[in-house]
Order: C-alpha cells, then structure tokens, then sequence
DNA sequence: TTGTAGGCGTTATCAA
DNA sequence: TTGATAACGCCTACAA
C-alpha cells in the first residue's frame, strides 16, 4: 500500500508510457484495451499501488456507487441483523454504505439528514426507520420527489413506494392460530408500541386471528409496552388485573415476553400450565429461558439482503427508465417451545 | 428541496449576481464576506435548494468529512451500541460513516477493505474489529503506514497506536471480588471466544481477581463458550461434572449466563443458594431471568462517543503535526441483583 | 487501439 | 471585500 503520497491516475499513465484514457479504460472496462497495453498498465497499477479516487470518479461518472441508509433501533434484535445484511449485500456488489442514524424519529428534522446523503451523491437510499411519525408523513405526501430511488423498510405498501419487509401481521396469526389450536380460548396481547409500524401489524394479525376463529379482542385484552423486559412485566401485572382469565398470552417480542414470563413467576402463575406464552423475533435467548419460550422467527438477515437487492434493480433501471414495481414481503415461522405446550 | 436538476454554484452565483468564490466563502465561511452579500447569496441558496456536492468539495478540499467504520459483530451487545454511539458523536460533529462489516475476522482480507475506504478518501479510520487474529497482526508489524489517523477498539495497547476501549479485566475483577467477598469458594469461569480481545481481559480479570485472594485459577475451573446461551448451557454442564465443589460462577457475558442459569434450574441447582452467578454487559434481559442477573454494566454508546472523538483529534492536529497518545479505558460498574446474593 | 482535451462542481490562489 | 482562474483526479467524447 505505502505511504500514498497519493499516486493519480497521471502518475499510472506515465510509468507505463500510455496516455491517462488508456488507463482508465483498463480499470473500467469501459472501452477495450490491447491484452497486452492491459498487462502492462495492471502491472504498473500493482506496482503503484494505485487507487482510482472515488471523489472524482463519483464527480465525473455521476455515481458514487454509495447508498445512504437511514436507520434507526440499532439496539433492537431485528433492526441491527437487518443492517448486517444490508452491509453484505451492498459490499458484495461493490457498493458502500453511508450510515444515518435517527434518534427520535418522533420529532428529527429528517429533510436535513437526506439532503445530506443527496449531496454525498449516494446513487439511492434505504429508508429503514421503523417507526411511523412525521418520518413517514413527510414522504407520504409525495412533496418530495427525490432524484434517485428509495426503498422503505417497515412501511406500509403505498402508491409509488418500493417497500419490502417482513410479514408481521402473518407471523402474529401463526402465533394467535397456534395458541388457538393448542386449547386455549382467552388470549391477550402485549402489543409493541403504537409508533411501530411492525407493532401496528402484529395486533393486527392477533386480532384477525381471533376473529377467524369467531373469538372477540377487545380493548382489556390488550397492554402495551415499549420493547423492554421490564414494560413486558408491567403490562403482564396490569393484564391480569383486568383480565384475569387469560389462559395465553401472544407477546410482541421476545423481551417482553422474557419480562412477562418473570411477571408470571413472581404470581406464581406456571407456564404454560396456568398461561401459555407466544413471543415474537427468536432472540438467542429465547430458547434458554425458563420455560423455552414459543416464538416468531423472522428472516431479519435476508430482508436486509432484499432491500439491497430491490434498490439497485432501481438503480440500474432508473438509467433505463424502466420502472418496476417489487413490494415483497418476507415469511415468519412459528418456533415451537415450552411456554406453549399443548395441555393434557 | 425540489426535483434537483442538479444546481451548482454557478447557478447561484449567477442567480445572487456575485461571483462563485463569494458563494464559496459564504458557505465556507473560510474568508469574510460583507453582512449584506451574505444574506443576499444565502437567500439564493435556499430559494434554489442549493447543496454542495460533497465528492467535488472533498476533491479540492482534500477533506470529505467521512470516517470509515471498520466493524463486526453487530449481532452483540455491545458493538451495536458502540456504533450507535459513534454514529451520534459523528454526525453531531460533521462528519458522515462509511460503513464496512467484517463477517469472518478470522480469515477475512482486510487490505481490500481499507484500501476501499481510502479510495473514499475517508478522513480518518475507526478499527471496531473486537476478534483478534491475522486484522491485528497485519495492523501490528507496522508494515502499513496509512495516510489517515486510525482508531482501535478492544484492541491491546500497542506503540504508536491510538486506542479506546472498556476496562474488560477490571470489570471481571468486580465481578470475581464481589463472589469472593459475598463468601464464596470455590469460583468457575465461563469465558467468551479466546479469539476476542475482551474475553481474554475478562479471563484475565477473573485469574488475577483469585490470585489477589490467594486463590488458584485452574485449566479445570475454566470452559469457554461462543457467546451464545447455547454454549453458556453446555459449558455450565461440563463445568458442574469437572470442578463439582463449584459453588460460584462468573460468566463472560449476560447471554451465556442465562444459559448457565437455565443449565443449573435443570439440574436443580438453585441459585444463589447453592451457586452464585455474574454475568458481564447487563443486557435489558438480565434483570428479568429468575434470578434478576447480577452482572457488569459498561458504557458501550460512551464508548464509541469517545473513538469518534478521539479520531477526531487526531484528523485535526495531523494537520498541525502534533502527535498525541491518548489511550484511554472507559470504567465498568458492578449492578447486583439477586443471582450472587450473599448466604446467609 | 490509443491519445488529447474538456469538463464534472468545488475550493484555493492570486489579483484587484 | 470581491472576482477571475487554476487546480483537484477522473472519465469520455472526439480525433488520430
């Protein structure tokens, strides 16, 4: 590598006695280049140890190949796997990641964050903030049309949108239907918080659930929380309180779920003799707890690796103005353990 | 912020009726520019919506107010956070993430990656690889000059290089003295991945944590796990059957620990009673198994907070040559719950 | 197949 | 305090 004195693409084109476009036509492939002028000028890249200078590359070609990602729930089990695939993705076709994070994407001015990315001339944007808000609101009303194209993360499907995502309202009914068939007939729901579209969809996968099998969800049924073990012991406490002949319980993610089984034990209530329990993520731990906890296993990985994918098939297509329309979404599967199990 | 056909300082230059140099400087604000011209070009800027392209300013510049992020295994607690914290630190400070993922530390080329990231022209380097193996080595025979500052995390202090990190044997050392001091015997050890550098400080911490109390640490009061519960729950078995008189148990992190737990409830091994048990991170979870989890809490947003700063010191005072040599070591605390309650 | 020259959008240098 | 103009490093017509 050594001590770049940074070596240009003149400095290339002198050392190997050819002109500074036969050097770039080397690197890019763009035009063709005799085999053995190629050998040469690869040889005298080596030897250099020169690298193309993304800046006025990106300046020149119009693309930076960079796209910008805007996230937000790092601390969360699926958000942080999600960008992981993301990262894999992108790197292996050649593209780096421009990381934004949001903090509170209650009240973040989110104009100056993706006008940001546009002027680091990242090539497109994944939009992957799970809560709704004005974070949503702000592309919704289509005043912003943007140069380059977005994929969204945990968005409701719209008009004109690209959105991929995992199937949460499908995952909650695996887990309301499994319970359901397991014998049980009074089923609450801890639900995530309401600014979590994700949250939003898993009520409503309990709810229609138990309307498929003729059963009721009313207000009493449901508590929420925030994420957290201990908001999961609280909303457990307060269900029992004023629903107190719930015999299961479907828990939004498997923290809270870990909070409301602790709830449970300090009532000396048994699992899943007394209420069975049903979480959601498959967090490592969940399978450890006492008892293993039933849960939601969700793709977190893949879906990063698919938001990528979905991207530069814009990316690509947008030079060619072909417009594609992919919402995917991904399939839960129900894992199931002991804080489930069928009763005798 | 409007359908961007690209908008130089050309256009708002002619717009604002001043030359381009003035925009510049009123932008820059790198030369003084008269009050009234000022406010003139700055309305000009925002009625155009005029943002400077990045890649052309840190062409000429030299700058591109980017920091490359070198990372892996965000899957964890505390790398996730890390990055969330330098994230924040960063993008309060001006400067944007270039983010790359290592998925096999063990095997991975790291020369392509960082050659990428100099390609990009980052400003400086934050190495946040926590496995040891061939990414230090390479660092380490210091045959790799680089023309940017580079900052270590959960790296070994090394000559000439800057680096940031938690005190991971000091914390093992709370955790080991508060088991001895609560009066236990006899204390085992389950340690993380030998390839990580804070495992090893952990490791470390628990062994001289003993000797300082005139106690063996011995091959067979040791098994070493992958982080995972998984590994916690098998290690617990193979530690209960080769070092049976154990009556205390510091685990490498909260994950294997609760494990542990569920390996030692199988066993009907209560705790704390017949077995004491810390675990290392203080996880959301750990406070809600039964027992609540005594464990180590660190300060791993801080942590990242204070490699972007850091870093930041270094980009600045390389321009002005003054080298500096700040390692610093961010200090653990010791939360206690109920899994190492002192016998009575 | 190769070379020359112009330009990408910005900052920096040098005059005015 | 302001303005022209030359870089920055690269790609890409256009010419040879």
């Amino acid at each position: 590598m050594s001590t770049r004195q940074p070596v240009t693409i003149n400095d290339v084109a002198r050392a190997a006695q050819v002109s500074v476009s036969t050097v770039s036509n080397v690197l890019t492939g763009n035009r063709p280049v005799a085999a053995k002028t190629r050998q040469q000028v690869l040889q005298v890249v080596e030897a250099l140890g020169f690298r193309p200078n993304r800046l006025a590359r990106g300046l020149v070609s119009r693309s930076s190949k960079t796209i910008g990602i805007v996230a937000s729930g790092l601390e969360y089990f699926g958000p942080s796997r999600t960008l992981v695939g993301m990262e894999q993705e992108a790197s292996e076709r050649g593209y780096s990641l421009l990381l934004s994070l949001i903090h509170d994407p209650a009240t973040e001015e989110i104009e100056p964050i993706v006008t940001d990315l546009l002027a680091h001339q990242v090539d497109g944007i994944i939009w992957a903030i799970p809560q709704i808000g004005h974070n949503r609101t702000w592309w919704l009303n289509g005043a912003h049309p943007l140069p380059i194209p977005v994929v969204f993360l945990n968005h409701q499907t719209w008009p004109g949108l690209v959105s991929v995502d995992i199937d949460n309202c499908y995952g909650a009914q695996l887990a309301t239907t499994h319970l359901l068939e397991s014998g049980r007939q009074q089923i609450g729901l801890i639900a995530g918080p309401s600014t979590w579209y994700a949250a939003n969809q898993r009520q409503k996968g309990w709810a229609s659930a138990l309307q498929a099998a003729g059963k009721a969800s009313e207000p009493r049924q449901i508590m929420t929380g925030d994420w957290s073990p201990q908001s999961g012991e609280q909303a457990f406490y307060a269900l029992m309180k004023r629903y107190p002949e719930m015999d299961a319980l479907f828990v939004s993610n498997d923290q809270m779920a870990i909070g409301a089984m602790r709830a449970a034990s300090d009532l000396n209530l048994r699992i899943p003799e007394d209420i069975a329990v049903v979480g959601f993520d498959d967090i490592p731990e969940a399978a450890f707890t006492r008892p293993r906890l039933t849960t939601v296993r969700q793709q977190v990985v893949e879906l990063g690796r698919l938001a990528v994918t979905a991207l530069l098939e814009l990316i690509d297509s947008s030079n060619q103005q072909e417009e594609q329309q992919h919402n995917r979404l991904l399939q839960p599967s129900l894992i199931v353990r002991e804080s489930s199990q069928r009763l005798r």
